[in-house]
DNA sequence: ACCTGAACACCGTTCAAGT
DNA sequence: ACCTGAACACCGTTCAAGT
């Protein structure tokens, strides 16, 4: 029942997940669910616990940069295939098993590495900031996935006065050519603050 | 009445936030408040607006650099008065006319610098979604104002099964010992994409 | 111009009653 | 063990009616 959650806020968003909704589309009573569940923060904490599930734990194969750079795609991903992911997590906490032994991996690759303790805590807060706030930033900000992002930008150069907001009119004026790569503004971000770590080993 | 809305928030979370008890705050019937704001959302675009004002913009007297953390600290602190900042303006838009002239500024800054519009855009990105995720992460992480902060770690050791999670285990005991400090965190991060910006130029 | 009262279509949750 | 129906205390919003 979590899982028909999960598919429901992945067709109709997040804020139609509702006790009475989740049971129409299971053919019973919200009043049932209770049954199953000890009530919808619950269920929504077993959301969290199966969409971290889905980011992959850093592999043990590669070098530590390797590995967090993978898990930060990972992450990525799972958050564009769940566009409320981020949102839930962010807004409830990160203590259920998965993201419990998600942590714990990161930060032994981080210690393996030879990071101290203080500095890997800070290193993953750091990349975990950066992966969770730039996916926030994307749902609120990136076209929808059939729109053309050059268009965009070129609406919103037309929306803009130009004169009392020059530099956005410029950066837009980039983007209504260059079509906007979200992979690779990821990505800008990601090896700042990948290469920044490695200087400190 | 907005500013009404974000004192009530301040006092009892985003979530008390509501057209009933909002009235009930300004003596008059809910359905009152309709004559003065189109709707609920209406409401909270008119708090996002006011938060994203309460940001320092970028100043001019100092280089890029300097103005970036001093704005990134100033967000902080905002955010750090009103708690339920960061989630409201990454659930909704950026559209505000405080939003526009934030990000013209600052883009501004990065454009005078000396960056590219591309860059100039990706390092925007890149410094956003970290203060923002950093926030988020913060306020469903951090220990309240009046707690130890040494405290909530030797729970966290307690209740952790630490041959499970070994590394997670090391890390707390660490925090049991020396206080986390928040701002040196935040700096952690800010000062890696700052450094690795300064590098590109 | 602003407010009120009542209504409508929604929520999450509880609980006695059924099978 | 699981479900239902009805109820409760909430939501946002509309609208005729009042001043």
């Amino acid at each position: 029942m979590v899982r028909a959650a999960m598919d429901l806020a992945d067709e109709s968003g997040i804020e139609s997940v509702t006790m009475r909704e989740l049971g129409r589309r299971l053919g019973v009573e919200a009043a049932s669910l209770y049954n199953h569940v000890a009530g919808k923060d619950d269920l929504l904490d077993g959301m969290v616990d199966l969409v971290v599930a889905e980011i992959d734990l850093p592999s043990s194969d590669v070098d530590w940069k390797e590995a967090m750079r993978r898990r930060a795609v990972s992450a990525r991903e799972v958050f564009t295939r769940h566009r409320w992911g981020a949102g839930l997590i962010d807004s409830r906490g990160r203590s259920g098993p998965s993201s419990l032994s998600y942590a714990d991996r990161v930060l032994g690759t981080l210690l393996e590495a030879g990071f101290s303790p203080g500095i890997a805590a800070n290193a993953f807060l750091a990349l975990d900031s950066y992966i969770y706030g730039f996916e926030r930033q994307r749902s609120s900000i990136s076209p929808a996935d059939d729109e053309d992002s050059t268009e965009v930008a070129q609406e919103v150069l037309d929306a803009i006065p130009q004169d009392a907001f020059p530099s956005l009119a410029c950066v837009a004026m980039e983007y209504a050519t260059k079509p906007y790569d979200d992979a690779a503004a990821f990505d800008f971000g990601l090896d700042l603050i990948l290469d920044g770590l490695q200087r400190l080993l």
